[in-house]
DNA sequence: ATTTATTTACGAAAAGAATCGTATTTTAGA
DNA sequence: TCTAAAATACGATTCTTTTCGTAAATAAAT
């Protein structure tokens, strides 16, 4: 297995990620619509942004036509995992634990996603 | 209730933050000790990073003597909330739970962990 | 008292991000 | 074909963050 190449989408960056990742793909019009709805941007800022995201490696792109198609590079897990991790050790002294007390403890989740976290710790304590 | 301020530590503040936290306070020669142990980074850096975080009122200076001893002026927990806030808009859609599925998923817990975190979900059931 | 070491203050450069204007290219419609 | 609209390319500017050199202040040691 190869060495992961840690990836490292600054937040502007992750904002457009995040669009991408909804969408599945992406041209910069929908991207930059997207966007429009909450900041305040410029389509040109959001052009040259898509294009260094590119550049990284960030996301792909099919220039087959004049509108060109983005796509993530990078699968949303993938960036959660890494930034998770980090935050964990940088924020949390390395526990996981804490991190999810914490994200618990500040903010009230509905008795569906109770639910739902119950019963992955359900499994989890199956297999301790 | 007054309005929160929002608190935006920097990367490397929190590196430094991180220290302050951990030893309660600290002069910048502990501080850049502690940071050299890990990263290549000159003393004066150090201190110019720390006296803009004073100015920015991220920590406390007392000055009374030569060294200066720095304290933390917020509290490692309400960081934790604030950039935990930003992480779960930012990259988990709003959704606390699926930060907390996520960071479970990716890292197994001691029974005890899996014991604290059942605990905190019952309250939070009752509460419900 | 003088020298030496430690520390702070401060300015400025370097690096990284974000923003946007303008020019060019491309395509679709008149 | 010609024109207009939509898109990309790209340079330049601004803003923020990080870095560090140099000078001044302070304290400790000789």
């Amino acid at each position: 297995m190869s060495v992961q190449k840690s990836i490292k989408p600054t937040e502007s960056e992750l904002e457009i990620l995040q669009v991408i990742w909804e969408k599945g793909s992406a041209s910069v019009r929908e991207v930059h619509e997207a966007l429009s709805a909450t900041k305040d941007v410029g389509y040109t800022t959001t052009l040259k942004l898509m294009q260094i995201m590119h550049e990284k490696g960030l996301v792909k792109r099919d220039n087959t036509f004049k509108t060109h198609i983005y796509q993530p590079a990078v699968t949303r897990e993938k960036a959660q995992k890494q930034l998770l991790g980090k935050m964990i050790n940088g924020l949390f002294g390395g526990s996981s634990t804490q991190l999810v007390i914490q994200a618990l403890g500040s903010h009230k989740s509905s008795k569906e996603e109770l639910d739902q976290i119950q019963q992955l710790l359900d499994d989890l304590k199956k297999e301790a």
